[in-house]
DNA sequence: TATGAATGAGGATTCATTCAT
DNA sequence: TATGAATGAATCCTCATTCAT
């Protein structure tokens, strides 16, 4: 298996952090290369082309995203508690690898639609997580039993979305993860006043 | 006073399919240029540079978007009216030329940072619109006095956002307007039961 | 005679202002027009193309140029004095019209082949004037009577260019004027010592 | 060392065969690329740019050929033997490589200002080696010693190079070498009698 | 004569990918 | 496996010239 070898790896995060750095454009295959220390047509030892390199580097590190928003939720009772937790996750560790959000809040969505979609593949895990909080939340009745949950999941991870690439946008000027709990409270809430 | 002419709002409309059907990436200036019915040097008597071109575009489509939606508005005596009137319409226009749909979407998005940048300028009124709505809201006692109105915003523009996003990207096979309803009670109610 | 038109001596004037300052590839025909205060399509009432329009400046300028030569040497009785002359005034009239110089010595020689050859024929009078001095110095036994007047002519245009050439590339920041009389003596008595 | 790998030279050989053939400006990358047998792309692995190749032709040639004339006149003893032997190998040299001769004498003058100031300095040795004879002509007093080097520079240099650029702009219809003693002893003596 | 909006041909350069070693 | 020299397709923009008014 390719993807347990060392230069696998090393491609893949050298990938992040020249993406990050030099934008998605600037970001050419030789310089993924170069910053990971083998010669460009090794690149092609290990992925098929480069935007094969992308959507690897989005698998890899969605993939611990999502297991690790999986594992901090695991052990939380209730949807609230959950939603908090992911909320919380999600924010987080895009604060912690500010690379890692540059590249998934801005850089990666200048590729084109038809990696977009892959992208979405991708995403598609993290999505039935927060699907299933909905879930809980509805059969636990701390959620409305009316919900569709299409459009609320698109609501809470379009907020969340917006929020971090706001952040991001803004320079990271300010405490990402401090707005948690604001973020979360308006998504049970909402707007009004009872 | 260039923008008046007829040739510009040809090269603005015939970018908008171009982009569309296209993509950002393979909209050549020369393809725009034929669809417009102008020669390739002509495009540069109204336009500094290809960049130049997608910002207008945006800039008077925008500007026709956020009018419109402005004028909606106007007459609702509640905040409440308001945000959904402004969900209905933005749902609305999209759905209705889903050429621009695309565009927006999709392919504008693929722009490099710095020309997002200048998008995000001509966003900054509608920005301010949900802005004054929900200003309205909390002063009107419709909503909640605690809210922080910025994150407030990123939830309803991150949840049209994304709604409409999905819409196109999956291919715009059900009726987008018609979410408009649940989508405001949502905002308006968040998950919670009670 | 379009020659006698005020517009056709605006374009002249304005093309060698033009050129000198901007240079030959940053010349375009509708800067020329700007400067002449004519519009872009005017130029090509009185210029076949833009080739024309340096041909004629050169044309224009260079007549008056050998026209000044001629007489500033009519007066003059020996070959000796006929050929100081001419250098003298080869070299204040380029040094009194500093545009002029730069487009004849630098500007001038951008063109291509097919173009110099124009421009020699405009220069074939001036040469003829080299020559007819050379011819009068060997009958008038002035000059030795073995001498190659093709070479000698070589030998004075091109020791002439190289000199204005280098104090135009130079930035005229010596005196070429005052260098007359020296170039005249090596001309005439060459590098030896009897 | 890029310099002595083959392609290098094959690139340089090819630019001086194609600007000979097809003039300056109609010497497109992809033609000397083709006619050097390369694809379009290696010749960006070898130089900067296209301004870089023509840099790079006149440093080798011109390297070659300055160093050809210093070897001649290295064991010449006298400074008048030296400048002869400069002259005949000046116009040998450019004899034998006409293409070489066409483009030292015409295209490359085509080039701006900028390069041409690149090109001077290549020049440079050239000149200095025609210095050091006129010293070593004015120390053995074969040579007066009330010389200016500069201007003795000048019109050595400017009646060779006119010299050649006649030949050349003459198609090459005479014997060029055969004019080195007449050019010699011209420089020598100049125009007059004694 | 004079205008100036419109035309459209033309070329240097980058960079993902290949393949001989 | 690993290399890195070589490939070659693909495109924005300028500006001399035209022609309807």
């Amino acid at each position: 298996m390719k993807k347990n070898k060392p230069k696998y790896k090393q491609i893949i995060d050298a990938a992040v952090v020249v993406i990050a750095e030099n934008g998605y454009h600037a970001s050419q295959v030789s310089k993924i290369a170069k910053k990971a220390g083998v010669a460009d047509g090794t690149i092609y030892l290990y992925f098929k082309n480069k935007e094969d390199i992308l959507v690897s580097v989005f698998e890899e590190k969605m993939g611990q995203f999502i297991e690790e928003i999986e594992k901090g939720i695991s052990d939380k009772q209730t949807a609230n508690d959950k939603l908090l937790t992911l909320i919380m996750l999600h924010f987080r560790q895009l604060a912690d690898n500010h690379h890692l959000a540059t590249v998934t809040q801005l850089e990666l969505r200048q590729s084109d639609p038809q990696l977009r979609l892959k992208i979405n593949k991708v995403l598609k895990p993290y999505l039935l997580v927060i699907d299933s909080i909905i879930k809980e939340g509805i059969e636990g009745s701390s959620f409305r039993d009316n919900l569709n949950t299409q459009l609320v999941r698109q609501m809470i991870f379009g907020t969340l979305d917006e929020t971090v690439t706001n952040w991001v946008m803004k320079e990271r000027k300010y405490d990402l993860v401090a707005q948690a709990e604001d973020v979360h409270a308006l998504l049970i809430n909402g707007l009004s006043v009872s």
